[in-house]
RNA sequence: GCCCAGAUAGCUCAGUUGGUAGAGCAGCGGAUUGAAAAUCCGCGUGUCGCUGGUUCAAUUCCGGCUCUGGGCA
């Protein structure tokens, strides 16, 4: 009887602009690690420079997955990642190597550690009716899952939109299916640590509008102007500063007004990623970079 | 120097026929299960430029001053 190998796992998140890619490297370095992606925008190939994605010599330096693995064209999203993060931590431990989760998408995370819903796949004309319905949906979710409906705001349209699908796609309501139960969480059963880079807010802003800037002069409008035509509602097109920068290029703004509302854009962001490890993310370290 | 306009929330502005004021944006708090850097909900945070006067009461009316635009010199 051979006692099993004990799996690990280091989880690095905290908000943007927080140091989170400068420890995970440090951490790699020490204990043999590969840095694994717990980004929902990073792993777009298109978009390097607005994601703040690691630099190619941070990549030198030690290993880096998901990073940027993802076409802007593809609809990539949290059951995705769960496929590629279990990929890439089995090969980890296949080679004796710690995998770190680093990033900053609680969702991610969550659902790493607390398993998802398995909800069956939903036929893709399914998805792209809701999605392109331009009528209320509230009212058709009251009538195919009153139970769901009235658990949503009216205005939340992307959650009703997936109850719709959910409903009409496989028969059951979206609650029958989270109540059936969720996958195995990926991180069940192995040794985790939960690292939480807590900065100040006001630390934050003005390293976020820095990087911002800094962005700017390596040519962040270059990468707007570059992207392919991409359907609007793909989830890259949301990337902090697209929708900003491309407004910008259409001229419905001048250059300081799209950076502005960029940076106003990210600070947004900031305050809900905080938000998000304050209320669902108990029993993470924290830990303050010097 | 003179004339005109403006001065109200962090910003851009609205408003009060005299009873201490409200929008957008920013900000802050919250929710969050296949788009999550998404999506949604909640919250005004204020010497109403300063200073006298009139008035029971002035941010509002009147005078003076300061500052900022614009015009005339």
């Amino acid at each position: 009887m051979t006692k099993p190998f004990p799996k690990s796992a280091l989880l690095i998140a905290g908000p943007t602009a927080s140091g989170k890619s400068a420890l995970a490297i440090a951490e790699a370095k020490r204990r043999n690690g590969v840095i694994i992606n717990a980004d929902s925008m990073q792993v777009y190939r298109e978009l390097r420079l607005l994601t703040a994605r690691p630099s190619l010599e941070e990549e030198a330096m030690v290993p880096h997955k998901l990073y940027g693995h993802v076409s802007g064209s593809e609809k990539y999203s949290v059951a995705g990642w769960l496929r590629d993060v279990e990929t890439e931590m089995a090969r980890c431990w296949q080679a004796g190597q710690l995998p770190i989760l680093c990033g900053g998408t609680g969702l991610y995370f969550k659902a790493a550690l607390e398993g998802l819903a398995e909800v069956p796949p939903i036929d893709p004309a399914v998805r792209e009716k809701w999605r392109n319905f331009s009528g209320d949906v509230h009212q058709p979710l009251t009538r195919l899952d009153p139970e769901t409906a009235a658990r949503l705001n009216p205005a939340d349209r992307q959650r009703i939109v997936r109850a719709l699908e959910v409903i009409e796609g496989t028969g059951q309501t979206l609650r029958h299916w989270q109540d059936v139960g969720h996958t195995t969480a990926l991180l069940n059963q192995i040794n985790v640590e939960r690292v939480f880079v807590d900065v100040s807010r006001e630390v934050l802003h003005q390293r976020a509008e820095q990087r911002f800037d800094q962005m700017m002069e390596q040519g962040a409008l270059a990468e707007v102007k570059a992207l392919p035509a991409f359907d609007p509602t793909q989830p890259l097109m949301k990337a902090i500063g697209v929708p900003e920068l491309l407004a910008h290029l259409r001229g419905e703004s001048t250059r300081d007004e799209a950076v502005l509302r960029a940076k106003a854009a990210t600070r947004q962001y900031i305050k809900r990623q905080t938000t998000w490890w304050r209320g669902q993310m108990q029993g993470w370290t924290t830990f303050t970079p010097a």
